[in-house]
DNA sequence: TGAATGATTAGAAAACTGTCTAATTACCAT
DNA sequence: ATGGTAATTAGACAGTTTTCTAATCATTCA
């Protein structure tokens, strides 16, 4: 039962608000928080609620953490949600999912996968941690990497590989 | 904020699985509760909150009140309701309900509407009382309209010239 | 490194919601 | 009218949810 879920979401009035500022752009926490006449812990509160179900992502952005609203998720129509008991998971997203459990415990990453299908689903979602639209000198890059695993030349050298980043000399760039 | 109310119904798991033995067939209370082991007060407790929102209607027929599914409310897509603060009450239905209101109070007519536009909506809604597919003699009918206003004749005389019901000799039927 | 700022978590209070039982009402059939 | 059946209402209880304050964590910048 999970069209449930995202019915009880959308049944609050206050995460209601929080999905239609989001709509029009995308925002942080205490931005809305303060919109909307409440704390801060409030917002956090709610946006973890919605990411949980992925209506919402986050990436960081200096000093902010960014959310914006996943939009395909809405692209359905009431009747298919209701008559639906189950909503037909999208199997390469489950499937990315189950990879991604696997492979990162608390944060690390617990090895590198060696199949190159997982190699890349992981690689991409540690690509979350990185802005677009910004360089990197080759240290920035290696503290975020070094986050996940210990060994993050390997990291860095196949983020190029994979043709997730650029690299130019020193440069380091997410390709979008 | 009306779509909220709606989020708020759907978001139940026994209010969706009675929406979804209604989708399937009609069906009454006590049918309702046994298949999803609940009891009536339950289930009517729950059928109450959808009628009030349009979500479902209902009939007496016999013994039972036929809960029914408003499959129209169903036809718009997610992204409409969660963008849409207010949603688009259809201007004829608000205009049927005020009428009706009007009119009726207490489940009595407290007159015969003039206009014949007034007057065919509270026929239609007196209508309902009867069940369609079945034949009512003369005495029938005058029991169930007397409930409505004194002067049962003219319900009667008017249901047949709106042509709502037909009548042959002494039988009334709903004209479907 | 440390100060500042934003995000998150923990814990508690208040409000809301769904469910039940028991009593009552509404309707139908004889 | 009366008895039976279905539906509804009232009242109580339990569980869930939202919100806050205060404390903690994470990240950036000087």
């Amino acid at each position: 039962m999970e069209n449930l879920e995202l019915f009880k979401l959308l049944g609050d009035a206050t995460r209601l608000s929080i999905i239609r500022m989001l709509a029009r752009e995308d925002s942080f926490v205490e931005l809305i928080a303060s919109s909307l006449n409440l704390t801060s812990a409030t917002v956090c509160y709610h946006l973890k609620k919605l990411e949980g179900a992925g209506l919402v992502r986050c990436s960081r952005s200096q000093f902010y953490k960014i959310y914006a609203l996943n939009r395909e998720i809405f692209d359905r129509s009431l009747t298919d949600l209701v008559l639906t008991a189950e909503l037909p998971v999208d199997p390469e997203e489950k499937y990315r999912r189950e990879v991604i459990s696997t492979f990162i415990k608390g944060g690390r990453l617990v090895s590198i996968p060696v199949q190159q299908k997982k190699r890349e689903i992981i690689l991409r979602h540690i690509l979350t941690r990185f802005e677009t639209g910004r360089d990197y000198d080759e240290r920035e890059v290696n503290a975020i990497l070094i986050e996940f695993h210990e060994d993050y030349c390997t990291l860095r050298r196949e983020m190029i590989s994979f043709g997730l980043m650029s690299r130019d000399h020193e440069t380091y760039r997410v390709i979008e």
